[in-house]
DNA sequence: ATCATCCTATACAGATTAGTATAATCGTAG
DNA sequence: CTACGATTATACTAATCTGTATAGGATGAT
């Protein structure tokens, strides 16, 4: 037993990514992972909460792996922002990465009142946040505006390796944001 | 007469922005272009069509007038490319901006073997040369990298700015880009 | 063995979609 | 007036999608 209710999650983030949310339909998804769509709504009530709970999974995923990585690997907190893009890269040049699920997701459902936009919406200001904090405690002056900055940066570098994998954006958007934060540590 | 191919397009333009490609149906656009689907269908053969259409045009009207503003407003080479994020700024703060149709496209149509996906893949690839053209007549040393990292603000920037109208990321892409610009030209 | 629980298999309803067929209507040129 | 080209109006087909209903297996505990 592996869980069926984690590899409905896995195996609709993948077909997510590779085939788009609106066309990949719920029959896919079951044949894909292996059971039947009465398990699929037994799990998750609606299709729709199946998205939002693919979201959640991954940004969580995210958030817990970059924390990680930083907590453990670094100690001053210029050398975490500084970092930071670097565990990044890693991330997303890893094998199993499936993208950002909330930069796909806020093009896919442009209207602000609907629930899957809110969400992404409201994870992509998360991780800006989370930015904005390193970037604080690092004492930099308008760390407002750097996070802001260095997350075009990630979202735009992200967006490229989605469409064309390999495309070495990442390592153009790391040099660009360290230039970036060199410039700014030294106000 | 105003054309009603052209009002079939803008109509389609601005609903694929504000609604999404696949979520915006084919009655839906002519209803609101005030025609039916027998003259969508005269000028346009399938959606399909009407989406690359719709993609060429938005990006044939971008290219236009960012090229218009270049040559005529400035004469240097490392002027026009100290400007292009001003008028970048300017288009997209804009009241009729109606936002990047190749971004969106991309993330709602990843398969790589797709037609809209491939214009989409070719309209960015052609955006970042331009970039490099300008890098390259102002004698920037890696005039490629720079090109892919004010693409990759530029998309960012978009993305942000279609998630959150008004949220100032534009203004924040357009000093890093400055700054990036300036470093590169000191090499 | 029996019973309950979880899952499968399959068929179906209801809505939406792209695209077509057909007939009616309008404006305009000759 | 007539004839023609362009547009409308409307109904339809065929496919697809979400979600549900119903019946049948499999497994494990008592």
């Amino acid at each position: 037993m592996t869980g069926l209710r984690e590899k409905i999650l896995t195996t609709a983030s993948n077909l997510f990514q590779t085939q788009g949310i609106n066309s990949t339909g719920v029959d896919t998804i079951v044949a894909v992972a292996g059971t039947t769509k009465m398990t699929l709504y037994k799990y998750f009530g609606s299709k729709e909460v199946l998205i939002l709970e693919v979201l959640k999974q991954g940004h969580q995923d995210f958030q817990n792996w970059l924390n990680d990585k930083l907590s453990t690997n670094t100690k001053q907190p210029t050398e975490k922002l500084q970092k930071l893009f670097d565990y990044i890269e890693e991330w997303v040049t890893s094998p199993d990465f499936h993208g950002v699920g909330f930069i796909k997701a806020s093009a896919e459902f442009p209207k602000e009142d609907n629930p899957v936009h809110q969400l992404s919406s409201q994870q992509s200001q998360q991780f800006k946040q989370y930015i904005h904090h390193l970037a604080t405690e690092a004492n930099i002056k308008d760390a407002e505006g750097l996070a802001l900055q260095l997350s075009l940066l990630f979202e735009g570098a992200v967006q490229a390796e989605q469409m064309k994998r390999g495309s070495g954006a990442i390592k153009y958007a790391k040099t660009a944001a360290k230039f970036l934060i060199d410039g700014a540590l030294k106000h």
